[in-house]
DNA sequence: GAGGTTATGGTAACAGTGTCAACATTGCAG
DNA sequence: CTGCAATGTTGACACTGTTACCATAACCTC
């Protein structure tokens, strides 16, 4: 008996084509609606049409999958921040515009946002280091300071600190997370008058 | 046969003296080395020395328990900016003293500070509102800006905004959770020259 | 192409969790 | 003293992450 394999259905017999790469598609998906604390690893095994035990040859266990996806997250949320860099001129309205644009990639993305950092995540992979946004954000704050290396980094930590305090708290209903607000708080003129 | 009582042993014969607050210095107690994931509901009652279903005498759910562990959590939270600004004199040199236990607190109590926040908590119980150290900070704040409602409303958050975000960035190990990095951070004199 | 090796998937099971229903014990009010 | 309400226990259910062991498919060498 041959089974007729030009169906529409790609029938996937037994081996799955790219698992990894479904799993962590699937999780991204989940996270969409999904709190960080219920996903749950048999759950994305079956929505993925496997068995529980099978997402055991792609990740040691369910730290490792949430690892991967906190990478896809990261990656996603510099490329956010670039592309708002880039709508707003690569000049200096772009500073404060990556700022926002942090922020509400946060409020878009709850869940993926948490994941990034939290707990569920080796330490060592900073944000801060070798990111997009990390060297947009160094080069405002060294034009801004005058390239004094201290102030600089101060400079970078201190509005690190302001755009992630206001996207958990915003996260959390500490704040209410309206777009005014944002600007409100993250305003050049009033937060860093250099 | 009857059952010595006089011995030292409290004995605690079927009835616990009062299981809802033993439950909830356990929570604490707990939360001083478990991160907030890995706090088990029967292990609690195991360690409190009672069968796992007690616990629903007392808390509908998991999830009340996690609220009244955060409730008290704000209120040790408020007491010790409290101290902090005191010790500092309550002037103007209490403002920063308020951030910096703010970001100490989070660092000595790294999962009561999450839960105070994070998602196993109902929205509406702000610390911004009815607090100690909000009352302190609006104070502060007013006096910076001259009484003007909104530039005073947007100070705070400024200011909230750049502790909690420390706080949470060191928590998570993206920045280094050195005494001298958070001096540096909230610096009147850099952070806020009004 | 045949046959063995390796990557990948499945089954069964285990300990642990939050939660519910039904039952047991205690303290208090009448 | 008696009955009731508060409090605690037992047993069970569905679910979780994880492991040991078995099954299938792909690939590589001869």
């Amino acid at each position: 008996m041959v089974t007729v394999s030009t169906l529409q259905q790609p029938v996937r017999s037994y081996h799955h084509g790219d698992l990894r790469a479904a799993l962590v598609a699937a999780g991204l998906k989940a996270l969409e609606t999904t709190a960080i604390a219920d996903l749950s690893l048999r759950q994305l095994a079956r929505e993925v049409g496997v068995s529980a035990t099978a997402v055991y040859r792609h990740f040691p266990d369910k730290q490792a999958l949430m690892q991967a996806l906190a990478c896809e997250g990261i990656e996603q949320l510099g490329r956010y921040q670039q592309a708002a860099a880039a709508a707003a001129g690569n000049n200096a309205a772009a500073f404060g515009a990556t700022g926002r644009a942090y922020v509400r990639f946060a409020l878009a993305n709850p869940a993926l946002f948490r994941l990034i950092f939290g707990e569920c995540r080796d330490v060592g992979q900073s944000i801060f280091g070798d990111n997009l946004a990390a060297s947009l954000l160094r080069d405002k704050a060294m034009k801004a300071t005058g390239s004094d290396e201290e102030a600089t980094r101060r400079l970078m930590i201190q509005a690190w600190a302001v755009v992630h305090g206001l996207a958990m708290l915003m996260l959390d209903g500490q704040l209410p997370a309206d777009e005014a607000l944002i600007d409100q708080v993250i305003d050049p003129k009033t937060l860093f008058p250099v």
